[in-house]
DNA sequence: CTGAAAGCGCTTACAG
DNA sequence: CTGAAAGCGCTTACAG
């Protein structure tokens, strides 16, 4: 390893000199400039984080805290993942891994280690016991997603409302009146009061009512199988409904094989539209699934951005609200 | 923050006995020794790992290094990551995520930054440009794959043998003798040299070979309409087919929708088998996906594992080769 | 504009 | 068994 004093040597200055051109903290002759850069160049040097972070107290690392245990990360969350590393590394931080458990136990141990300078925080509950513990630790923190509260909090989320109306403007252009809404309660996997899942139902609820459409909702396990059941019951109990939303990746592909299984057709019969999942899912189905998908990459982006401005320059931005963007499949028909 | 000096003036002792209990680098009385673990207790101390990292010159971190370009990471790789991070967590070490091109660009900036004490390398090609970086850097890494020649280096990876003969003997107990293998040539992700691609192809033809078996091997799109396309002009041109594998994530679920498309049902007239996936394809299917699933959780932990004996120990862990196990599901049965 | 020197919080020979 | 002190590789007032 090359360090900072090497490059001063071949250089012919001071360390010190060398500090101030590597960091542009102060103003240097261009050529002085020119020969440390040089030397710098020929020695193919890179400082040392573990000191500078020691210097500074500031380690340039991010944690991304996620809950392994509680949820399985699923294609929709890789995306968020990937995004979110890519941008750290753009503003020159690196993404750390923090598989926890999501009842805040660890979390402290890991802060106080010094071993990040902020956390992401993603599959926020509406009310998250990791909040109340970085708020206490006073770590500055973002989140993809948010809790019920999330006022003086820094964040990034999906702007449910925006994707359940854009939903509702397709169907409806469509000709659909009787919709149902598909979603995951009380299976594996689900979390209670995570806030994707209730602020889809909520938004479903006041626009469907406001629109004067009819509607039906239904909660369901997070597999194909039971998609494919529950799917095939309600059509069979509410012969009227023609359009299906379906916020529940796992349970998605199922829904479009219940729909066969009722004797009728995607998309001449019935309309399926999935609600936040990734083009990923869409791929994997035949026919191509119409869907709102999920931002996963702007997310992702956007939660390192605002987390990264706020740590080098104390600037709080206003939470953003993204809406899901429509992704045309072949799963989607006028009503029949 | 709280730092060593501030436990050895509670304790009473010096910093290096501080030192000294924490690592168990020396013997120390118990009553010294409980003293000190008080003031730890009491002042919740924990140490600062970027002071450490520079005085050890070790920094307890992991990368992982996976192509975002190239190759979009999927549901199977989620779980090696997954499983890696744990992994480290439990070896007191972090991973961090490098999202950077295959090409082995930026590896070598990253590597002499003195960030990572070791690398994990994950879609390993057969000809893979970052392992020749690594090793001539000499910087200890570990890959889950392998090179064609990964000789003298440290790995994990899927017995590929194992994994298509239990398969074979499965379809073959069934009384399948015309198989098909689907796998992803050509299309966009698939990298040129991938080490699964080949190694189960090559696996494939012996096998087959030996057993004097019929087969039948086509490359297909990550898609899954290409997977119902290519599905419903094999089942068309090569009618006496019973039996199709697939080794190619995207494509699996269409492969099931082309069955149909060909006016047959599956398991009853078509048996499919998925190669290398993980269990949550199996939910997103119906009937459930039959497969060989991917020994994603013990290959990220081995993984880890390899590389932290490696770093700590200076053992050289022989190769892990594991195979993929069997997932019962609903889509094989007996040749018709 | 440049440099000498203290300091960031640890570890670890070395001495006692 | 315990401690004083040097050193890890940087940054940054401070002096010149």
């Amino acid at each position: 390893m090359t360090t900072m004093q090497d490059v001063a040597d071949r250089a012919g200055v001071s360390i010190a000199t060398v500090s101030y051109v590597v960091n542009g903290t102060k103003a240097v002759t261009p050529a002085t400039r020119a020969k440390v850069e040089a030397a710098m160049a020929a020695l193919n040097f890179q400082r040392n984080r573990a000191a500078r972070a020691l210097a500074v107290r500031r380690t340039q690392n991010l944690a991304l805290v996620y809950p392994v245990v509680e949820r399985r990360l699923g294609t929709t969350s890789l995306e968020f993942l990937t995004s979110a590393a890519t941008a750290a590394n753009r503003s020159d931080y690196h993404l750390t891994l923090w598989p926890i458990s999501n009842d805040a136990v660890g979390l402290t141990d890991l802060l106080s280690a010094g071993l990040v300078d902020g956390v992401l925080l993603m599959e926020v509950l509406l009310d998250d016991p990791r909040v109340t513990t970085l708020r206490q630790a006073g770590t500055p923190f973002a989140m993809i997603g948010r809790t019920a509260d999330p006022s003086g909090d820094l964040y990034a989320d999906i702007d449910f409302d925006a994707t359940v109306s854009a939903a509702l403007d397709r169907l409806e252009s469509l000709g659909h009146r009787h919709l149902a809404l598909i979603g995951e309660r009380g299976g594996t996997g689900a979390l209670p009061g995570y806030g994707p899942q209730v602020r889809t139902d909520e938004a479903f609820a006041r626009l469907v009512a406001e629109r004067g459409l009819r509607s039906i909702t239904v909660g369901c396990e997070q597999t194909a199988s039971a998609g494919a059941d529950i799917t095939q019951r309600l059509l069979g109990e509410h012969p009227e409904v023609t359009a299906i939303l379906v916020r529940n990746e796992q349970a998605t592909l199922g829904v479009m094989v219940g729909v066969r299984q009722a004797g009728l057709r995607v998309p001449d019969d019935v309309s399926v539209i999935a609600l936040g999942t990734t083009g990923e899912i869409s791929t994997m189905s035949s026919p191509a699934l119409t869907m709102m998908q999920s931002p996963g990459e702007e997310l992702g982006r956007l939660g390192v951005e605002i987390l990264v401005d706020y740590l080098e320059s104390g600037t709080r931005t206003p939470p953003q609200l993204v809406p899901c963007t429509f992704l045309p499949g072949a799963s989607i028909a006028p009503a029949r």
